[in-house]
RNA sequence: GGUCCCAUCGUCUAGUGGUUAGGACAACAGGUUUUCAUCCUGUAAACAGGGGUUCAAUUCCCCUUGGGACUACCA
């Protein structure tokens, strides 16, 4: 039975990176008809922040990646491996660290800051690599019973083994690391809490993790978890390490450089379609020149393999992901609407019911008109609600250059004419649709001889008094035969 | 500095010991449309460099260069 694990440490929300990798540990196990765990690292009570774990969960929950075991948001666990929170496994950590000590795979360190700090700094002066010297080592017993009694602060460090050690990656292949200069890693804080290397490695084996998947930012610390596994007589689990995600100037994805936490991205719109399919093609690819974009969580969870996760880090490109909303976005709409008025206005006011002007409800008639009219904005971005309708209730007090358009061969004169026209073809409308304007208006442009736009560019003007906005015929339409002629006249007025 | 990882259009990528090196996003240019958007068509755009191996390398190997990650009692 294949089981992944995703890992985050509750720093207060979901990072993009960590989104791809719990994708990917999702995924693989899906695949192989595995179990995926959530486990929760927040050994570091320094970095404790309120509400982060539930908010992680929430986000994951969003997505739509569901796991096997791990905690859930009311503070109840689902799984027979637990707890999956490492702040409560305090116990089975100090078990574990003791059986490494009494092996001697691990020394107390009785070390001050001051003293690491200075040594460090002159093993980099000397270009060494900064490595914990081992002064603690040969320690006795009684010296170390007395420093324990008086209280002495410790840690626990793991002894490395000064060897060479060589395993496989699943996506970067053989790799080797020269354990000569691999650090003595600290193992238990001196608050008695573990670090990452210790928990983690004793959780993987604990929880019965087969495929450790995480992000290539491990990939250096790799060869202490090893040794952690060996030094207890462990199997080691498969290790993947993934590229990383990265900003435009290709460095490690960071705050600094844009939105990174995933409920920005929900926030601003994106949907957990995009966000996903975004994400999953950002260092992975079916392969076989398959050129298909467009994937559902399900379609994924089905072709997914952890041999085609490539190497190289991938620049997190937004105007991708607008383009992938869109898609979706459309597909969405059109799957749920089957093409019914009366559903694509259900699904219209939906989107756009958090960003619209409240005025505007007022006139419920005009407005379930406009958002039909505009449905493609509104897919667009619906926040821009307001710009793409607002002309309907009120008329924005323009210039008469606007009714003219050089281009396109509408003078002052020409739009007064082409008003006047327009307004003998709308007075006669007994019936107010679409197409009877259409039918009608364009009539008129054949019977004056001119070109569709000089006839309809003054006349889209003045219904709507702005630049850009949707068609005269739609426009007429949804301001009804009065307020149009209104409009029209009002024109005609500036001439 | 040390260790490790990586290298195809600007970006995400496909691909092969012999290809006109393919697609998508973005860009640009046309077209449709009454404007914007949408939509359609097209253009430009890449195998980092140098050595090998080979009849033949973008593809396999080595070096160089470049980029990145790590180098905490953070994960």
């Amino acid at each position: 039975m294949i089981r992944t694990r995703f890992a985050p440490s509750p720093t207060g929300y979901l990072h993009v990176g960590g989104l791809r990798t719990a994708l990917y540990c999702y995924l693989f196990a899906k695949k192989n008809k595995g179990q995926f765990i959530l486990r929760i690292e927040d050994t570091d009570q320094a970095r404790f922040v309120e509400g982060a774990m539930e908010n992680l969960i929430n986000t994951l929950h969003w997505v739509g990646l569901e796991y096997d075991e791990g905690p859930n948001p009311d503070g109840t666990q689902k799984g027979n491996h637990g707890p999956y929170i490492q702040s409560q496994r305090n116990e089975i950590y100090t078990k574990y660290a003791q059986e490494l000590i009494e092996k001697g795979h691990a020394y107390r360190c009785f070390c001050t800051k001051e003293r690491l700090d200075e040594m460090r700094e002159l093993q980099t002066q000397r270009k060494e690599a900064p490595m914990y010297d081992r002064k603690c080592l040969n320690l006795s017993q009684n010296e170390i019973r007395e420093l324990i009694e008086n209280g002495t602060p410790f840690v626990v460090r793991q002894k490395m083994p000064y060897k060479l050690i060589k395993f496989k990656d699943q996506i970067r292949g053989n790799v080797q690391f020269d354990g000569k200069i691999v650090d003595d890693q600290v193992l238990v804080k001196s608050d008695g809490f573990p670090t990452y290397h210790l928990a983690n490695v004793v959780d993987d084996h604990t929880m019965e993790i087969t495929h450790v998947i995480r992000g290539e930012e491990w990939l250096p610390s790799t060869p202490k978890h090893i040794a952690l596994y060996e030094a207890f007589g462990w199997e080691t689990p498969e290790f993947a390490h993934l590229p990383l995600l990265l900003n435009p100037d290709k460095t490690k994805l960071s705050k600094r450089q844009g939105d990174v936490a995933v409920e920005d991205y929900i926030n601003k719109g994106y949907s957990k379609e995009a966000i996903i399919n975004f994400v999953a093609l950002l260092g992975w690819h079916p392969g076989g020149g398959e050129n298909q974009e467009i994937y559902s969580l399900q379609e994924l969870e089905n072709i997914f393999s952890i041999e085609k996760v490539h190497k190289t880090g991938a620049v997190f490109n937004i105007e991708k992901l607008d383009w992938f909303n869109w898609q979706w976005r459309k597909k969405t709409y059109e799957e749920e609407t089957e093409n019914d008025p009366e559903k694509k206005l259900k699904a219209l006011t939906e989107y756009t019911k958090n960003h619209l002007n409240e005025s505007f409800t007022q006139d419920k008639e005009v407005l379930n008109k406009a958002l039909l009219i505009v449905e493609e904005k509104i897919l667009k971005d619906p926040k821009e609600i307001n710009e793409n309708i607002h002309f309907f209730f009120d008329l924005p007090n323009y210039d008469q250059e606007l009714l003219t358009h050089e281009k396109m061969g509408v003078d002052l004169k020409q739009a007064q004419a082409s008003l006047e026209a327009c307004r003998a073809a709308l007075e006669n409308q007994e019936h107010w649709s679409e197409e009877s304007i259409k039918e009608a208006l364009l009539k008129k442009v054949e019977e004056l001889g001119v070109k569709n736009g000089q006839l309809l560019w003054p006349l889209r003007a003045a219904l709507t008094g702005v630049q850009f906005s949707p068609g005269a015929f739609e426009a007429a339409y949804v301001l009804g035969k009065k307020e149009s002629l209104n409009r029209i006249n009002s024109a005609l007025a500036k001439l």
